[in-house]
DNA sequence: TAGTGGTCTAGACCACGTC
DNA sequence: ACGTGGTCTAGACCACTAA
């Protein structure tokens, strides 16, 4: 009897016009999503994959950072490369469609919400911020960057502006745990209305640091602008969600036809 | 006088804990956020950057592949590596929050939609589709692969699921153009409700290839269940958009309190 | 201590754009 | 024809993990 091939052996075609690290991508991917690999399970080390199919190490590790950015694939210094284990569906769930803060997303889910702050300044506003929130380039504003955790977990990095006339005094302990929307509630300026945007980005260094991801994951970036009921701007944030941890979702009706 | 060092130029350190590339990467992003390097403006060759920072060829690359990959350098194949000139924000929104189309979307912005067809096929649903549309797995589905596009450009890869037994027979020819929903309109079908989630992922080989972006760029994935009037699912559909060219909006109002 | 992934080097050749 | 980025090699050393 012959040795049946290893699970992972791959076939590579040094002509074709894919280059050998695509091929090899493929090949995994193909054998992950067929079961041939189970989930789970350790992939043969760097130096092993790449003495069985005859390329360098280089081109291996090439073909494995595709495979790892997807999130299929989770490498671990010094101990080995694994199949990333499908989710157990945890992945926490941030209702649109109502005004609802980052906060009472995440206890509703049951989970335990944080925020850590990362920098808080009283400054003058950038032409960004300006524009956002209707104010002349001599109006200061709060800018506060806080992590926000669920379960202790880096969930997301939110970057908050708000007017300091219209707000009052702050102080960084008034941020550092509950929501600033309580905070607001709480100085009658609950916001009644808000523009939402969103868009995927990937991670630069600074941010793939904060949230404990590989430089370039990808991150649900959202930005926002709130409105108070007397139709004043209140907070422009901007914000980073972990791709992989993340999830948005949103109820849509009929436009009356 | 000593030759003023070009503006390009990066101190390094060796003995540092953060890996040369990363020193890199972070140096040349700041020199073009400070302005220093101006947009739009090509950098100079991998190889003339590597010999005057002292460091390896692939070095320089790993860097660089970093500041790609956020959108931050247009590598151009034979040509050069370019800093981003700033967009002219020209970026399609589609607007959530009422159930408009894809088709409706692009062309609320004045540009044409259009769709090529790259799978059609009557089959057996998968478990999730099953599960998705409250079909039993006996029940056979419509399958359809688009690439959409705005003004020619691809914005999105698009998969659709609809129940056959409710839609009645289908061609390739009636979803190779118009929406699907406008189909759906005539036979009665028109969806009134619908639930979305949406997250960021990386795409994978064949994304990249179908969309003309890069592997692992960042991606707007959405997933939607439509229901008619009468409470039937009608299409289950998921969607990438390209995350450098798609941007969701949204007006959210408050809870009532 | 042994094995793993992470970083880095100094080359080589290929494919593409531009002139 | 030339310069560019894209791919690939065969090494080397470091940093982390686990036995």
């Amino acid at each position: 009897m012959s040795p049946s091939s290893p699970p992972w052996a791959i076939p590579l075609d040094s002509a074709s016009a894919l280059p050998v690290y695509m091929q090899v991508a493929q090949g995994l991917e193909q054998r992950i999503h067929s079961g041939d690999l189970r989930r789970g399970s350790a992939l043969p080390a760097e130096r092993e994959l790449a003495s069985h199919l005859q390329v360098s190490r280089v081109t291996v590790r090439q073909a494995l950072a595709l495979l790892a950015q997807q999130g299929l694939l989770t490498r671990k210094h010094g101990s080995g490369t694994f199949i990333t284990p499908p989710t157990p569906e945890e992945r926490p769930s941030r209702t649109l469609g109502l005004l609802s803060s980052f906060s009472e997303d995440v206890r509703s889910r049951g989970q335990t919400p944080g925020a850590r702050v990362l920098g808080f300044e009283l400054t003058r506003p950038s032409p960004q911020e300006a524009m956002s929130l209707a104010l002349s380039p001599g109006e200061k504003v709060y800018r506060i960057r806080r992590l926000r955790t669920s379960d202790g977990e880096a969930l997301a990095v939110e970057d908050s502006t708000l007017p300091a006339a219209l707000v009052g005094e702050l102080h960084e302990e008034d941020v550092s745990d509950a929501s600033l929307y309580a905070l607001l509630g709480i100085r009658k300026l609950q916001p009644v209305r808000a523009i939402r945007h969103l868009r995927a980005v990937s991670a630069d260094l600074q941010l793939s640091e904060l949230l404990g991801i590989a430089p370039g994951a990808a991150l649900l970036a959202t930005e926002r602008v709130s409105w108070t009921g007397g139709g004043r701007p209140v907070e422009y944030a901007r914000a980073h969600y972990r791709g992989d941890r993340y999830d948005f979702v949103m109820e849509l009706h009929g436009n009356g036809e």
